[in-house]
DNA sequence: TATATGAAATAATGAATTCTGATTCTTTAT
DNA sequence: ATAAAGAATCAGAATTCATTATTTCATATA
């Protein structure tokens, strides 16, 4: 067995199982990759992907037990190239993250700015996606590090470190009634049509059990996954904006009024997590580091400014 | 980078870092794993062995963090033919467990028996070390599964399932007077020498750790890796026994007598694991669910009647 | 149904690699 | 100082690997 055999397995995968393109990733030719999987289906003895005549459809049962593994083995030995580059004292290098929306529009950017400064031979990648496919991106070495809100934090194969926790406010253009209320209650969020989060992200879940406990049930206008959106819709006038606390920002934001509502929900505890069987450069526990110490001060600040 | 090096380089660490021998080892000849070292350090750009002049010390800081990645791989690739075995419906193969003494000799072999009734064609190597030996050995993926008492469960790239409990028991030569006492207590085990186990074996901490609660101190005449070896001693006369109950074998001690001591010490549990992202074969499977659900009922029964 | 097209397998070639055996060079032990 | 053990070096043979060219096949289209 050899290591291009496993890429070219991967490759395969991530291509939908078109050899040629498979190869073309790898920059090799097509039949290389063809070779490679049939070296591989002969030496382990059994048929790695479904196929009809010559086309390849996707994945046995057993392709895709093999096509977890390749993807540690190969996990294994891209440690095995970083530690390399780690101990040269190499500073240079790229740099994964994967967040939602919110972290990567209200957070990030001064860390990021701070990082820089320090590593500038650093490519800085901004994945992103759902909290589930942050996790998956993780697991499968698409990313380095995840930064997230939900679904982390339970999984073996990962290692979540609690970084700072926020909680939701509504927005609403000047003027709106609810704006006045003394006390917004539950019941009060449930009078008028709501944007927020779409299911699945940045603390949806516990915000409709919120209402769900209580027998409630929010008339939810629009949602969408991120602030910015809602926030749009919100001026559109579409109804009362529900988002996170962070995503106010009080400079671009003077047009709409804010009220907090973390009397009305569980707060959200935001991690930063990696797989963990990875070995991190320097760099990137350095931003570990970075991220876990001065977001938690970063966002406090925010928090306390902004209420 | 290729996996031929990384194996050269394990095999290199488990021959002393004599080149020669590391070689036989993996059916080469010399220069070629010492070109495979060569390689994998001009790839890295770092010295992963310390040198002296042309003789090879050890491993730097450096080798040591790939040397860990290096067996991760290699395992990762091992999982990969284990599937294919597996799926090929190959019943032959090699079940690698690691477990004290007194496993290995008072509860596996009636277990063993029956597996290889059910599995004839599987190898079965059985390799003993101390609890923290046999840790090392499962994340190592020396052995497959380790069955242990200790230091055991709590490693977060382990998942140890637990089996069943045991404590000790005190053999003496028939006729000895502490047999005849009604309560053993704590204070009258520390009236005359004891022989029990080495400090690191088989419960050896929870055992001292008793008597250090009440701020007594046993007289260890001597201590032993297995009971086996304690027996001797106290039947040669040096001293009463202390020895798990399993290791009381009512056929072939007849010439010893046994009280419980279960009131004493804390019940031990023995757990079976494996490494986290160890590839299971069926058979290895099988033997997991048969050690766990046979070796509990095989051992009440034992403690039941030896009682 | 016939045909065209896109895609995978096959085959042959040439380049690169990997292992080996012989040899030299060093270190360590006597 | 000498012998012995062990590691690096080098050249050659064997193998492997990726490539191009070609054939075979599946699917879409007329």
């Amino acid at each position: 067995m050899e290591l291009r055999q496993l890429r070219s397995l991967i490759a395969l995968a991530e291509a939908d199982f078109n050899v040629s393109r498979a190869a073309m990733r790898l920059h090799l030719v097509q039949p290389a990759v063809s070779q490679h999987l049939k070296q591989l289906e002969e030496e382990l003895g059994i048929p790695l992907v479904r196929r009809h005549g010559k086309r390849l459809l996707g994945l046995t049962e057993a392709g895709t037990l093999v096509l977890a593994h390749a993807r540690a083995t190969l996990a294994g030995a891209a440690n095995i190239q970083a530690i390399g580059q780690d101990q040269k004292a190499d500073r240079a290098g790229v740099l994964r993250l994967a967040t939602t929306h919110t972290q990567a529009r209200y957070v990030l950017p001064p860390l990021i700015r701070r990082f820089r400064q320090r590593y500038p031979e650093v490519e800085i990648q901004l994945h992103q996606g759902t909290p589930t496919q942050l996790v998956d991106m993780v697991l499968r070495d698409a990313v380095d590090l995840a930064i997230c809100t939900e679904a982390i934090g339970s999984h073996p194969d990962l290692v979540a470190a609690p970084c700072y926790r926020w909680n939701r406010c509504l927005v609403a253009p000047l003027g709106h009634p609810i704006l006045e209320l003394k006390p917004v209650s539950l019941e009060r969020l449930c009078d008028q049509p709501l944007v927020t989060y779409v299911f699945g992200f940045t603390g949806r879940g516990h915000f409709s059990d919120a209402f769900a406990r209580e027998g409630l049930k929010p008339k939810v206008a629009v949602s969408a996954a991120d602030a910015d959106i809602i926030k749009t819709y919100v001026r559109e006038g579409f109804g009362m904006g529900v988002i996170a606390d962070l995503a106010y920002d009080p400079l671009l934001d003077q047009d709409l009024g804010k009220r907090d509502l973390s009397h009305l929900f569980p707060w959200e505890v935001t991690r930063i997590a990696q797989a963990r069987s990875k070995y991190l450069r320097t760099f990137q526990r350095d931003f570990l580091d970075l991220f876990q110490s001065e977001a938690a001060a970063l966002v406090r600040e925010r928090q306390r400014s902004g209420a």
